[in-house]
DNA sequence: CACGCGATGGGACTGAGTCTCATCGCGTAG
DNA sequence: CTACGCGATGAGACTCAGTCCCATCGCGTG
C-alpha cells in the first residue's frame, strides 16, 4: 500500500481535481477521493478540514505574502502603491506553469455554489489581512478597509483575465492594469 | 398538533434563534428546531435549503429593493447618488423595532465560521445586484463593480454601527455617513 | 532491541440533507 | 352534502460529510 508514500496531501488534491472533472463535485465522495489517492477516508479529513478545502490549499501562504509586501513597502509609499506591491507579491504564485491548473480548478469552483461560497471566504480573509497590514502602516479607517476592497476587486478582475485563454500576459502585468483602471474609475463616481 | 397552524416559516426562524442562543449553533440540530416549532425535520428542509438559511431569510427582498432604487434614480444622478438611494431603500427594512432581533441574530452569525461564510455569500449577491443595476443605468466597467463594492463596504460598516448598543441613530443616517466617509477616503489613497 | 512518535487504517457514530409515500385539512365543483 | 383535488405535512429510509477512538505501522533514537 501507499501508506508511507510521501506527498499524501498533493495526491489527494490531484485525485480530487480529477474526480471532480470526471463525475462532478456532487457525485464525488470524500471516500472516493481518498481511495484514488491510496488513502482512507479518515486520512482525507486529517489533511483537509472539509471536502471543499481540497481545492483551496495554500491560502495562508497568500495571506502572508500580501501582508509582508505591505509591511515591507518603502516608508513614503502611498496606500495604492502598497497595494501594487501586494499584487506583485501574489503574482509569484501565479506563474505561467500554474495557469492550466488554475483554469481547471476555477472551472469546478465556478460551477458550484458551495465552492463559490468558500472562495468568498478566502478572498475575505485576504482583504482582511490587507486592511490589517495597511492599518499597521498607519493608514486610518475607513481608508484601510476601502483600499483592501479595492485590491480585492483588482485581484478578482485580474484573476479572471489571467485565466482567460485569450490572454497571454503575466499576472503581475494584468493586476497592475486592473488596479490602475480602478483608481481611474474612482474619479468617475461622483 | 400544530400541523395546520400558520406561519410555519416564522415559527422555525424563532425556534432556531432561541435554540442557537440556548445551546449554541453546533449543538442545535435541524430536527430539534423543527420539534420546537411543532414540525417534522422534513418540513424544516421544505422551508429552508439548509440549516444556515434559517438565519438569512428575506435576502431576495433586499436585492430587489436595492436594484429598484438604482433603476428608479433620476436620470442625472451620479453613481454615488444612486448608491445613496440604494442604502436608503435598504433602510426601510432596518427599522428600530428590528434592531434587537438583528443584534441577537448577528451575535450568533459572528460566532460561527459557517455562518460568516454564508453572510459573505449574501453580501456578494447584494453587490452583484448593485453592479448589474448600475450597468443597466449606463455605468461602465470597472466603475460599476467598484461602486458596488463601495456600497457593500458602506453597508457593512453602517450595519456594524447600527447594531452597536452605543448608537441611537437610524440606519439611513448612518449609512449616508459611512458612504460619505468612504468617498472622502478615496482621495487619500494615492 | 526497546521505545516513542507521527501518520495511517478501520470502523462506529452523529447529524445534514434528499427522497418517497401516505396522510391531512381545506376549498370547490357537482 | 359529497367527491375530488391541491398543497402542506409526517414519517421513515437512505447517502454522505465529518468526528472520534483505537489499533497498527514505519522510522528514528537511545
Amino acid at each position: 500500500m501507499g501508506r508511507w508514500e510521501p506527498n499524501a496531501r498533493e495526491r489527494l488534491e490531484r485525485a480530487a481535481l480529477e474526480l471532480f472533472e470526471e463525475r462532478g463535485y456532487d457525485s464525488t465522495t470524500a471516500a472516493g477521493i481518498a481511495e484514488r489517492a491510496g488513502l482512507a477516508k479518515s486520512s482525507f479529513f486529517r489533511h483537509f478540514a472539509d471536502k471543499r478545502e481540497v481545492l483551496f490549499g495554500g491560502q495562508e501562504v497568500f495571506n502572508r505574502l500580501v501582508a509582508d509586501a505591505i509591511t515591507g513597502s518603502p516608508p513614503e509609499a502611498t496606500p495604492i502603491e502598497m497595494l501594487g506591491a501586494a499584487l506583485d507579491a501574489v503574482a509569484v504564485v501565479f506563474t505561467d506553469e500554474r495557469r492550466a491548473l488554475a483554469r481547471r480548478r476555477q472551472a469546478i469552483v465556478a460551477g458550484h455554489d458551495d465552492l463559490r461560497e468558500r472562495e468568498l471566504l478566502k478572498l475575505a480573509a485576504l482583504t482582511g489581512c490587507l486592511s490589517d497590514a495597511l492599518r499597521g502602516r498607519g493608514v486610518p479607517d475607513p481608508a484601510a478597509g476601502l483600499a483592501a476592497e479595492l485590491a480585492g476587486l483588482a485581484f478578482r478582475n485580474a484573476f479572471a483575465r489571467w485565466i482567460d485563454p485569450a490572454n497571454d500576459q503575466g499576472f503581475a502585468t494584468i493586476a497592475r492594469q486592473e488596479l490602475k483602471a480602478l483608481v481611474a474609475a474612482t474619479a468617475t463616481l461622483t
